[in-house]
DNA sequence: CGCTTGACTATCGGCTTCCGATACATCACA
DNA sequence: TGTGATGTATCGGAAGCCGATAGTCAAGCG
């Protein structure tokens, strides 16, 4: 069991991170995740729908069909993450957190951002 | 100017900040990497040696010809981080740690690591 | 009304990256 | 002397990435 996890490709963890602030539809995906990466992360339509596919496959994702679905005429599908999804997102970051945070000595990180 | 940089290929990133400690050989890189990724990340020899080609090929690192190199019969080949690449890996660092605090309200992380 | 523009989803083709397998040499230890 | 760790290297296929392209619908405009 709890079986041995290969790393997420990198465009599937931002997708993943731009879910765990709730379900949400492609296009905003896409521009959510340039935004969240401050503006270094450009994902074109044909990354944004494979990996869409992929983790929809993978089953960390599942389209959404009720709620915002609804609005007249609405052509957005809605994902958002399923319980397994919620949980590598989460594994993620914290491997992340914990990666740079074996990196705070190092000098001239202060320059942009924070 | 400033030319548009792409964002790294994941293992990219991974050599490079391995890199950020000195100088060092590609083996001893594989298990740095693997080390610094809480064991989540296991490069294999042909993404390692593929990647610092690459890398060498792009200029973010050399091949160091003198210092450790001279040891008998030493068969490591040491790499370190040229000014460019220095500069790639800590706005890369930088770029990963602004991420990682804009989630940084997401419940659920205090699990594993610290 | 016809045009353009922006929001939105989707696919295809080709290039880049990844990575397991394999190979081979050296050194250490039993 | 054989087994396992250290160490570098290559090959081939799989996976991932992404620009170009395309089509639909709604809104704004002259």
């Amino acid at each position: 069991m709890t079986k041995r996890e290969k790393p997420l490709p990198a465009n599937s963890l931002y997708l993943l991170l731009a879910l765990l602030g709730g379900e949400n539809h492609g296009y905003a995906l896409m521009q959510l995740v340039e935004e969240q990466s401050d503006g270094a992360v450009r994902m074109g339509a044909g990354t944004l729908y494979g990996t869409l596919n992929r983790l929809l496959a993978g089953g960390l994702i599942i389209e959404t069909t009720g709620a915002r679905a609804d609005a007249a005429g609405e052509r957005r599908r809605y994902y958002r993450l399923t319980t397994d999804g919620d949980r590598v997102a989460r594994a993620e970051l914290r491997r992340l957190r914990s990666l740079v945070a074996r990196f705070k000595g190092i000098r001239g990180l202060e320059g942009v951002g924070a």
